[in-house]
DNA sequence: GTTGTGACCCATA
DNA sequence: CTATGGGCCACAA
């Protein structure tokens, strides 16, 4: 397994710098990467590139991100054959099919919260990977729906009207305006060490927050 | 290489 | 409650 190489651009005594190493740790002892410290106040050259723009994580002459860890940004350049797991290797849409496989009949669960788990997916994205799904497919896409608890409208119409029957039918309860309570249906998510085994992140919290049973779409949110 | 195509989500107003 | 604009990117042809 070669191992990645990353470098930090830092000074000392730098609170970022020493957060964003800290951030970086998880990183370095479960995907093997490389980190190569650069003091900038050490070189005159450096120092004048970076200026007050410390810490800086690049990957050769690359920026991956600056002031705070950027997972989202980090995941994107691993190297994907280190990703453990079954899913070793496998492409973002396979990744999501993973998860969704694991939602329980009778649960539901929200394209961002897919996306959340996956990682490197937007909410967006896991709706296009459900479209993209082959007519007979073991994937549950019925059990993805949307963050307002609705069943999505689509383009074609009959689809959002048998993804709402395939969900009665396994016992998901809509109320009159056609919403899902997901505080009684919804998913929280598969077992950690699963996620952890395969790669992903780590689910969103269980349980949810007062009316949202699910994580939000963590990967817009900025430090 | 390029382009077209999609089942979203959130903050506002 | 609804409406709208911006942010998004993998995949197949």
């Amino acid at each position: 397994m070669k191992e990645q190489r990353f470098t930090v651009y830092l000074r000392r005594h730098c609170h970022l710098c020493e957060q964003m190493l800290q951030a970086l740790q998880p990183w370095c002892q479960g995907y093997g990467l490389a980190l190569e410290l650069l003091d900038v106040d050490e070189d005159p050259v450096l120092a004048a590139r970076f200026g007050e723009r410390v810490p800086v994580l690049a990957q050769g002459d690359d920026t991956v991100c600056e002031f705070y860890l950027d997972e989202t940004a980090l995941t994107r350049r691993l190297d994907v054959e280190r990703i453990g797991g079954e899913l070793r290797g496998a492409g973002t849409y396979d990744r999501i099919y993973a998860i969704v496989r694991r939602i329980p009949a009778g649960k539901v669960a929200t394209y961002g919260q897919i996306a959340a788990m996956e990682g490197r997916a937007t909410a967006r994205m896991v709706g296009y990977a459900m479209a993209a799904l082959p007519g007979g497919s073991d994937v549950p896409w019925q059990r993805v729906i949307n963050a307002r608890g609705e069943v999505s409208e689509r383009a074609g119409g009959g689809g959002t009207r048998r993804q709402r029957d395939r969900l009665e039918a396994e016992g998901v309860y809509f109320d009159a305006r056609g919403h899902v309570d997901f505080s009684r249906a919804g998913w929280e998510g598969p077992d950690p060490a699963w996620l952890v085994h395969q790669g992903f992140q780590g689910a969103p919290r269980p349980g949810g927050v007062a009316g949202r049973a699910v994580a939000p779409d963590l990967r817009r949110r900025r430090l």
